[in-house]
RNA sequence: GCUCCCUUCGUCUAUCGGUUAGGACGUCGGCUUUUCAAGCCGAAAAGAGGAGUUCGAUUCUCCUAGGGAGCGCCA
């Protein structure tokens, strides 16, 4: 790339009218890392022209989602709506009239509708027909006296083509002659979205518009209009797409696509980030765990897929897991607390290092930290068996008599550690011929209720004497 | 319908004309193990199809097929 690295500036330019969409947030992630590997500036714009649909919320959740997955922005945040206001864009059109560049239309929506349903059943291309292109003075006065409001069009090149290079799909090219003479301003005197754009990227000395797939067929329309305006284009770059498990761009039929959802799902906001920058776009060694601060680093446009990504939740849990597993205990508790107070477990008796030592008790396991009440709630609530505890576990014959000993041996425990546990409780197994998981088996399972769970010593260490005689007596009264 | 785009294991991907087509998730098998995980080792698994260019194509070109996106006074 033959770019300055001191002057690269991209933006996210989200519209505030729904969730952070996790395909938009993907966006954004793209072109905060091409910020940071190129020292360049990242700036977000909130564009809210659209007056029906845009919402506070919607902002909102724009500058959590973000701030949770670390994308700090240099600049802003910047509002569409507050340029309109300042009537910029207000200015560019009436240059563009001036100029010859643009026209008032006086269709409305329902002809448009109408004329479009038309192109499509004839096989045309259904593009405007420029039918307002030429109007008279008189044709104008006309239409304003039947109380229409003009919209205002650009008109784009009758020949020749654009051509631009994509920085991650390369030479694109489109004739002039499909593009139509796309509405610059709406009939309330608000700027479209396709003009805005293009004001705001030129005002703001955007060098690089990184941006999905979905706007490319806007493109040469965008560049034209930055042509006739005398600005100097951008460098162009179109992501793939994301995919659900159907092959379609991802939407709400595929599930969670909020970056919320994942938050509350119990997603760790790296482990996100780092599954996102693997979607579509890798190194040359095909490197899966990024340190932090590594994808700032790494990240390389080149290294960008054309084809869409599919989204795939399970590869996303091992990642999670992965970044859960590498959690320190203080960070993993800090993070489990919320997921187990959703979760109503009953924590008041436990001191705050006794909680840490359970939750690390299974920290291999967790896929995510939603799962960590389940996982743990045994020590929390009253006792209660699984089916194939007490239907075979605890019933075999010659259960009682082995628990009955394991009892009078922990009976004279002194430390009841871990350690202790294991060796004399190992030294009565051999000493009396018995295979382990005779013992281990109704061992966990009268203690626990469960017949699978941390590891045994270390989880009746948790329980500790008094609890772990107690239930022992309970299992012995009902075991065979 | 029109315009544009895409096509390597099931999924995410590496490969800048010559490789036993590599890695990761998942799957299967083994080891480890008191259980479930985790960990370690191993296996199966891919160039959509057809032409061409070339000494040689996954890689370059074209066609076909399949898939996707866009076609708003939405962004």
């Amino acid at each position: 790339m033959t770019q300055n690295k001191q002057i690269v500036r991209v933006r996210f330019a989200p519209s505030p009218t729904g969730h952070l969409h996790i395909g938009g947030v993907r966006t954004a992630l793209f072109n905060y890392l091409f910020a940071k590997s190129m020292g360049g500036t990242f700036i977000l714009r909130i564009e809210d022209t659209d007056e029906t649909r845009s919402t506070a919320e919607s902002t909102k959740a724009i500058f959590e989602g973000m701030k949770w997955l670390g994308l700090t922005w240099d600049e802003g945040p910047f509002y569409q709506s507050e340029q309109a206001d300042k009537g910029i864009y207000k200015k560019y059109i009436d240059k563009l009239l001036a100029d010859g560049k643009a026209y008032h239309c006086y269709c409305t929506p329902e002809e448009l509708d109408e004329a479009r349903k038309l192109a499509m059943k004839e096989k045309r291309p259904p593009k405007y027909g420029g039918k307002c292109r030429n109007l008279s003075d008189d044709d104008k006065k006309k239409f304003e006296a039947e109380g229409r409001k003009p919209t205002v069009r650009f008109k784009m090149p009758e020949d020749g083509f654009v051509e631009f290079e994509d920085l991650v799909r390369g030479i694109v090219k489109f004739e002039n002659k499909t593009l139509t003479d796309l509405v610059i301003q709406k009939a309330s005197g608000y700027p479209t979205y396709n003009f805005a754009v293009v004001i705001d990227d030129a005002l703001m000395k955007m060098t690089h518009i990184i941006r999905g797939d979905d706007h490319i067929s806007n493109t040469p329309s965008q560049l034209n209009i930055y042509d006739a305006l005398g600005f100097e284009r951008p460098i162009m770059g179109h992501l793939s797409m994301i995919h659900g498990a159907d092959g379609t761009k991802l939407s709400k039929r595929h599930g969670a696509t909020s970056v919320v959802e994942y938050k509350n799902k119990g997603y760790l906001p790296q482990a996100l980030k780092n599954y996102l920058a693997l979607l579509g776009w890798a190194t040359e060694d095909s490197q899966q765990i990024f340190a932090e601060g590594e994808l700032e680093k790494k990240f390389d446009i080149k290294g960008c897929q054309k084809s869409p990504a599919v989204f795939d939740d399970v590869k996303l849990d091992w990642m999670n897991g992965e970044y859960i597993r590498n959690l320190f205990t203080k960070e993993l508790k800090e993070l489990a607390m919320p997921f187990i107070e959703e979760a109503g477990l009953d924590i008041s008796n436990f001191s705050s290092e006794k909680l840490e030592t359970i939750i690390v008790l299974e920290q291999e396991k967790y896929k995510t930290l939603k799962e960590i009440p389940e996982l743990i709630s045994f020590f929390f609530t009253p006792l209660k068996f699984e089916e194939k505890v007490s239907n075979k576990v605890l019933v075999k014959e010659g259960t009682k008599d082995i628990l009955q000993k394991i009892y009078e041996i922990y009976s004279g425990f002194e430390t009841f550690s871990e350690k202790e546990l294991e060796t004399k409780t190992k030294s009565f197994i051999a000493d009396n011929n018995f295979k382990m998981g005779q013992v281990f088996q109704p061992l966990r399972g009268a203690v626990s209720g469960r017949s699978n769970g941390p590891a045994l010593f270390k989880m009746l260490e948790c329980f500790g004497k008094d609890e772990v005689l107690k239930r022992l007596q309970n299992a012995i009264s009902i075991s065979k």
